[in-house]
DNA sequence: GCTTCCGATAATGTAAACAATAATTCGGTC
DNA sequence: GACCGAATTATTGTTTACATTATCGGAAGC
């Protein structure tokens, strides 16, 4: 049987309703402060209720979602204190992972490097946000990732996800875009220069713009962990 | 029934099962390598196999064991090349946040601080290593907390747990502890007189410095990640 | 009219049973 | 005697059912 057009099953149904709930998650239709009803989700998702909550305890972790006994699993409301502290935190990684490349680049990371830059280039160009963000995000995951501390890069990984449950899409003008985008060339440059102490710097700062960046974008379209508040007897964790 | 022993419940059972799994491991009763048996645990633990399973996810996530599909979870090894770049990741974040407590420490903060290197330097004087093991870690702990940013202490609070798993106690000579107490103290000293770039520096500087007394520690104690490797069927996970 | 208490309902926590998968063992063959 | 293969066994993955807990509605009392 060569037409198998089932791949068997590589990942556990847990893993795939993880998955799952992560799309609901990013694409809205779970708001932030929701509560995760596992017999509903299990109905929708055609499994039990086991599955369910192995992915929401998996979630919890991941940090997308809070659980508390007796009450349930809840899509986490990232608060802006928070969303600070995980841009601070990104942002001296960043800075180190910068610096340590500015020591150990080869070629090939290099010229990676450079392709996301006129990508992103070309991207303010057409004008294509979307194209521009993806590129944005792998430049600086793979900035990470070439850094060669892959407990660092998870960690960064991680947290960047998270925030990009508050954040969706903060480049709204493309001014916004083609400044990033220079910051990039200035620290890439001084990635290829070897000035490990300068990257350092300019990593550090880049992550700040970004974090001005994202605070001026919020800043009229608030709505931010608010949810209707009609009432919420079950829609709301602590407080 | 006014003799209600059990103290009703606040915790879930798969808290508990989480926290026993924990004290096995870190007993070394389950040691790096070993698989948790979900029928085994359940039954001496006395619970069903939801809660150990729950259990086991979650200490999956706190990195304290794998879980492979269909395989089961084992008690995770760290290598001693991860061991690296979590001194490297703790070493950054470390840093910034003496930095950010020199800019911003109050005084009760310093205080703090000041008794713990006391009592370090007490224990130092009475040779008793597992209270200089104690304050060394509340100190630094206290270090993070105090910064103000409570996603990278969480962050730094986790990793620095799972690097306790390999490293149990490197503290074999007094000369390490005393070593590390100035450090310390050049630390304090840096944050308490304002020096942001001096505290950044000397706290990086500290965390390499453990890293090397850790690194000398293991250097012939070795033992790490390899057990007997007598057969290992369903005793090690990858390779 | 408001509060308080109590029962009904729905949801989560836990346990036990069933199914699928990996590992072992035994048997056969070269 | 060593190697390969199928049946057996053990273990995990998943489902179902039961127990416990919290929430919601309404009636009684103030």
């Amino acid at each position: 049987m060569s037409t198998k057009s089932a791949p068997d099953r590589v990942l556990s149904l847990g893993e795939k309703v993880k998955a799952s709930l992560e799309g609901l998650i990013g694409s809205g239709e779970l708001p932030p402060g929701a509560r995760l009803n596992e017999v509903a989700l299990a109905k929708r998702l055609g499994v039990s209720r086991g599955p369910v909550r192995e992915a929401a305890r998996a979630l919890e972790k991941t940090g997308l979602v809070t659980v508390i006994l007796n009450r349930g699993a809840f899509v986490r409301t990232m608060g802006i204190d928070e969303a600070m502290q995980v841009y601070e935190m990104n942002s001296v990684m960043f800075g180190f992972a910068a610096a340590r490349l500015a020591v150990a680049c080869t070629g090939e990371q290099a010229m990676a490097l450079r392709a996301f830059l006129a990508e992103m280039d070309r991207a303010i160009e057409a004008e294509e946000k979307d194209a521009f963000f993806a590129a944005n995000v792998l430049f600086h995951e793979r900035i990470l990732a070439f850094s060669g501390n892959a407990v660092m890069e998870q960690v960064y990984l991680e947290h960047t996800r998270k925030l990009q449950l508050l954040r969706r899409r903060s480049f709204d003008r493309t001014g916004s875009m083609s400044e990033a985008n220079a910051e990039h060339r200035r620290l890439l440059d001084a990635i290829l220069a070897g000035d490990a102490s300068l990257a350092r710097q300019l990593g550090e700062a880049h992550t700040r713009s970004g974090r001005a960046r994202f605070l001026s974008a919020i800043e009229y379209r608030d709505g931010l962990q608010l949810a209707p508040a009609a009432k919420r007897p079950r829609s709301q964790p602590a407080a």
